[in-house]
DNA sequence: ATGCTACTGTTCGTATACAAATAGTACGTC
DNA sequence: GACGTACTATTTGTATACGAACAGTAGCAT
């Protein structure tokens, strides 16, 4: 059997369509694999790759408004409400009001959230490295600038 | 203000760690922007990419099972099945019995399906070019082949 | 025939992701 | 100082994504 006869069969009528070779499916796989790989390294502590970016925002920003979180850590409003709210029913986040704008809130790392991201760091970088296994160094080099431009949508 | 200044602050005891040279964070970034110009191209039939995907594959294989296209777009089972229901709601897709294996479904695309996976072709390769738009020919090929490296996780 | 293993689809619970709409408040202009 | 615009967080509804557990059945070994 020929690799066509298996390959075409009713799509032979419809435009040839190899949707294995579709940037987004690849995109939407790649994501799941590392996604995976992440939960795996970080199954000791069970943080999503979402619940740990927004944990690291805030130890840099030591205190933020909960949709600037959103911009910084890239989820819209609805999205980072949950994430958020997941992390102070688990005592690693707190939240007080903004001291000037009643508006917004303040967010702060707990002390048990300042140890939980110590701890978890090395697993981040260990996923990270997973992912990345097979690649060599200039092909990671070359991924993080595709995948940037492609993310932004800008030449760099 | 020294760029360093605003880098590092309260995260100078932990370590250097940029969230946003993360290959899983760029990877979300990137999916999320395919997915967000993927919808703006399919507006009009209000499909998303998994459902696309779907109704392709199930035309390439004229008739599936449901796990089977699952595994075909990379959807586990559970996720397929929401995303199945939806499209035999829509009347796109056929469900019947499997003549042979009792347990197994048989999927089909009505008639409907049919010309809706035509209509769509051309708006999901606009999507593809969108995303792509910044990207010269030869770096949309280093990328797809680093992405397929990454899903798969072997070399090549 | 019996039994073991593997596979079928399904259900439940949890966690993103985002559009759309909401109430409340800041901030600018006039 | 009123006012429109923009921003704060929130709610609702829909759609993936997936672990875990389930009943039912196929297929194979004995």
């Amino acid at each position: 059997m020929s690799p066509k006869a298996t390959s075409r069969r009713a799509a032979d009528a419809a435009v040839l369509y190899e949707l294995e070779s579709q940037i987004g499916f690849v995109l939407r796989r790649a994501h799941q694999r590392h996604v995976s790989i992440f939960a795996d390294c970080m199954a000791e502590l069970s943080l999503t790759p979402q619940q740990f970016s927004a944990l690291v925002k805030i130890q840099d920003e030591v205190a933020v408004s909960q949709n600037r979180l959103g911009r910084l850590t890239a989820m819209d409003p609805a999205t980072i409400l949950g994430v958020v709210q997941r992390l102070i029913q688990r005592g690693l986040v707190n939240r007080s009001p903004d001291p000037v704008d009643p508006r917004s809130t303040r967010l702060t790392l707990t002390e048990k959230g300042q140890e939980l991201v110590a701890s978890a760091l090395p697993m981040a970088r260990e996923a990270t490295d997973r992912t990345l296994a097979h690649l060599s160094s200039a092909e990671r080099k070359d991924l993080q600038r595709l995948l940037s431009k492609l993310a932004t949508g800008e030449d760099e």
